[in-house]
DNA sequence: CTGTTAGCGCATTCAC
DNA sequence: GTGAATGCGCTAACAG
């Protein structure tokens, strides 16, 4: 079955091509005669707009390409349905790719995607990229970019970050306020800010109710299960921490499951806060008390900046989604035994 | 700063544009020299390759477009996973599309996928779709259709799907092995044959075990925890059943989260086994038996599939990827109280 | 309101 | 091994 082109609609009906591109484009100076016509015989012919062809005269390919750490990670996969939801309904393709953690794959996707002469980027930079050099190429080509999550203050873009501060700093006071005293600080890759803006919040709450910093207490380091079984042994055991804020829920998971197997008693010997909200921690008994992130909505967000850059509308500042504490069991000193 | 092109290529070496085609493209027929020359100023003159345009030439454009119910499922971010990372290594993009489970969004990503002039579709049927006349279109353009885990067979394409029906038996036998003697079953849509198969695999390990079926024990719902949580009181306290399976691991927890808040004596008084073997499945306690669906090789077999038949290697066969019954606690109706 | 003209950047066929 | 010529399908500037 041959392609049915602008040019066949427009020897059909006895116009010209530009007449025809211009009926099916919508609004142009055509008068509702023709376009009607157009129209109409463009369905009776099933022609299909060929994108590629199109892209290729405007010099836009109608696409949008995003950079996702990883993709089967539950804060990223739903920021990947915030994006889509809105991409999807504005007509404009989204492209994913994942750098899975690695520089060489991140600087690879950007390569990619700028072959595909994508018409913005969405990225969320990988824990090794220390160094955002490889960002440059996209800046000099003047593609808009739109940062989100994990963000770089390196370069001229937009970002989209969670209030990671605030999220960390409410969780921290939550445990302060339930009785906690010595309360240690579980953090990720600190090539991240998101884990810094965390520790941040973690010390603001000390220092807000008084309480000196125990640098002894802090741990740095991949938020994994594993990792967190690790640590709380000597948090619990040689520190003498009788809670944890922990920058993953992962890494609280580890701390959790670690404590309850060895008989220790969550929350009243023991509080624990995790970061992200997994679906799972709602459901854990005792319930992991998290920070929730919004990920969809920072999505949303995020498609929605970069839409207005696509408008040319450069006016587009800077966004922080908020970030709530879920208070469950699993932090509450006092609860009834029972419960 | 002006795009580079294969002519300001040719001009500044003195060659015509196709001989800098040729080189750029590799093997054909260009003296060494020159194809080093083209090679060597392509890179200082900063040129990327324009995919638009060389795709409208070609008539490809090197992507894929991907149709999933939801992206921020844990099953399916799995497959995309797995299906980026064999497409990104072949040099192909991935273009994905929710469908929210929504008929008229997944015809309207159809569409979308096929104005973009994708090389090959892959695509989950979301739960409305029991008619299937939209994936006409695809057929009918050429372009290779593979389905996966969600599948129809109504037309020529290939399938990717898991043995849900195995899955589900070794699941049910290994309920009736632990002796719980009323089994019964909670499946989802009846639109998806995923769950006519797990629904299968039941009733066989039941026939096989001369367990007659119990009509009475047999729901089908939505599968999520709200449904799990509902049926499972009719079930445990009207029809006097002593265990579960559950096509999904949500609805799972939903009957397991109630009749634990109930009293029950999990896995004493009653069995459960889930069904998709989500990350938080193993994290409870006592952990919930489930079924592992290997998402992630699931993707990459159906990413692999495409290629083949992008290839023009038509004799590829529909596949199934196989499932293994992951047992916990759940489901251990003899376990030591003290465990 | 419509036609004319001229490419977008590349790959391919046919010469030589 | 290289050049010349052509057009993939569409849009946009300019005319009228």
């Amino acid at each position: 079955m041959k392609n049915i082109t602008i040019k066949d609609i427009a020897n059909k009906i006895g116009v010209t091509p530009s007449t025809v591109s211009r009926a099916l484009a919508g609004n142009v100076r055509v008068s509702e005669k023709t376009r009607k016509l157009v129209c109409l015989t463009a369905k009776e012919m099933g022609y299909r707009h060929n994108v590629m062809a199109s892209s290729l005269r405007k010099g836009r390919s109608g696409t949008v390409g995003m950079i996702v750490p990883r993709v089967n990670r539950t804060f990223f996969s739903n920021v990947i349905s915030g994006v889509e939801e809105i991409l999807n309904s504005a007509g404009i393709s989204l492209v994913i790719c994942q750098s899975n953690e690695n520089l060489h794959k991140e600087k690879k996707a950007i390569e990619t995607l700028l072959l595909n002469r994508v018409d913005g980027i969405l990225i969320s930079l990988s824990v090794q990229s220390s160094d955002h050099s490889h960002l440059g190429s996209i800046i000099e080509l003047g593609i808009p970019l739109i940062m989100y999550d994990r963000v770089s203050y390196d370069y001229d873009c937009v970002r989209v970050v969670n209030d990671n501060f605030n999220g960390a700093y409410l969780a921290t006071k939550h445990l302060i306020k339930n009785g906690y005293k010595r309360i240690g600080h579980f953090g990720g890759s600190k090539n991240l800010k998101v884990y810094i803006d965390r520790y941040e919040g973690y010390k603001y709450a000390l220092k807000e109710a008084g309480i000196k910093l125990n640098e002894d207490y802090v741990y740095f380091d991949v938020i994994t299960k594993d990792a967190g079984s690790e640590f709380i042994i000597d948090a619990f055991y040689n520190k003498k921490c009788d809670a944890m804020f922990c920058s993953g829920d992962f890494s609280a998971l580890g701390a959790y499951t670690t404590l309850i197997n060895k008989g220790v008693d969550i929350p009243r010997e023991f509080g624990i806060v995790g970061f992200g909200n997994e679906p799972l921690s709602g459901l854990l008994n005792p319930g992991l008390s998290s920070v929730e992130q919004n990920a969809k909505e920072l999505g949303n967000k995020a498609a929605k900046l970069l839409l207005n850059k696509l408008s040319d509308n450069n006016f587009v500042d800077d966004v922080i989604v908020p970030t709530c504490f879920i208070a469950r069991e699993s932090s509450n000193k006092l609860i009834n035994k029972n419960n």
